[in-house]
DNA sequence: CGGCGAAGCATACGCAGCGTATGGAAAACA
DNA sequence: TGTTTTCCATACGCTGCGTATGCTTCGCCG
């Protein structure tokens, strides 16, 4: 029965991955459980997907975009770098909260081999999403001069673990007073004296 | 052949397992390759451990053990907070640059279930003796209150990100650089102020 | 409108790797 | 010296991935 619909399967198969990922995390979880879910067998999720790595850097990619488009749709070049970097993080806490496999897409990202080798997950696309900020504000020296590389990934790594404090539970008020302070560190001295407020 | 030494061959797989995680990473790693690199089978390893969580688990718990030792023996009340957690950070590379697995103490916590669940890793130690660090800063006025809990965990995530940078090519001075100003965020004001140089 | 290639999926298989069960030799004990 | 215990090897079952193959339905052309 070949569909006319274009990729309601292939979603199928997307969707009920996502849940058992968010389940039973990434190595747990079977493909044989994973085409039950979307009530099928294991031949229709290799005929759309090569393999297992495949179909976790799809979820991966498609999360991350969304991320990234939500925090360039925030971003607002007239209220300062750092201002931005808060917004992005607002958006990715946002984000996630909504998505039961949060931790899948925070963690298990090291799990596939695919996205770890080479430069590491989809989390890629956000770091450049920084990385992009940080130099356009070390241009206008609205951020103290550094190596944006550098500087992305960390920053990166302190939004995916407070991201995964609040998840889990943490205080999210508290959360966010550190996320913000540890940001304005990088602002230029000018711009950190008087406070930064939009 | 049952050996006088006490715990000779444990030691010995310990050390195979260590080389065959660092050259493939936790989850590609064979119970077989540990136990042929240890010049043993896998009854050996099944006899002195209960699975291969169970390895990985003690060797975390060897790896940050050390760093957390280590993070003590230089810790000094006498310079400060701040201070004290950048010697910890110059420990914690300086530890992990002479291990060939870093990148599975770093990363592949995650992958081991009996490590992930109920709190994570036994980064948890270091984290610990991060949250100490701080609590005992913030009573001092020397770091400015805050969520002890989220700021461990986020400085212990600075931390890990910049040390991978570091390990994986990245330039060295500008990663410690950038990790000195954050921490600086979280000195108190006044300490602020004045240049905290030691 | 009947036959034909291809798309979409199911079934059946091989195979690696984990954990277990069992066997057996050397050391310790008595 | 006989017996138990320690330590390790061999043999097995099982799960789960990826592949090979078969079957059905659709689109298409004559």
């Amino acid at each position: 029965m070949a569909k006319r619909e274009p990729r309601v399967t292939r979603d199928r198969i997307m969707d009920a991955a996502l849940a058992v990922f968010a389940e039973q995390g990434y190595h747990r979880a079977s493909i044989e459980e994973i085409a039950a879910r979307a009530g099928l067998t294991k031949g229709a999720v290799y005929y759309w997907f090569t393999d297992k790595d495949d179909l976790a850097r799809d979820l991966q990619r498609a999360l991350w975009s969304e991320v990234a488009l939500e925090a360039a749709r925030v971003t607002d070049l007239a209220v300062g770098t750092v201002e931005n970097l808060r917004r992005g993080f607002r958006v990715m806490v946002a984000t996630l909260e909504r998505q039961p496999a949060a931790r899948f897409f925070l963690r298990d990202v090291w799990l596939v081999p695919a996205l770890d080798q080479a430069g590491r997950g989809d989390q890629e696309q956000a770091v450049e999403h920084l990385r992009d900020l940080l130099e356009r504000g070390i241009a206008r020296g609205d951020v103290a001069p550094a190596d944006s590389e550098v500087l992305a990934r960390v920053i990166m790594g302190v939004f995916v673990e407070a991201t995964l404090h609040i998840l889990t539970g943490g205080d999210a008020d508290a959360t966010v007073a550190v996320v913000d302070r540890m940001l304005a560190a990088f602002s230029d001295r000018e711009a950190m004296v008087a406070p930064v407020r939009s």
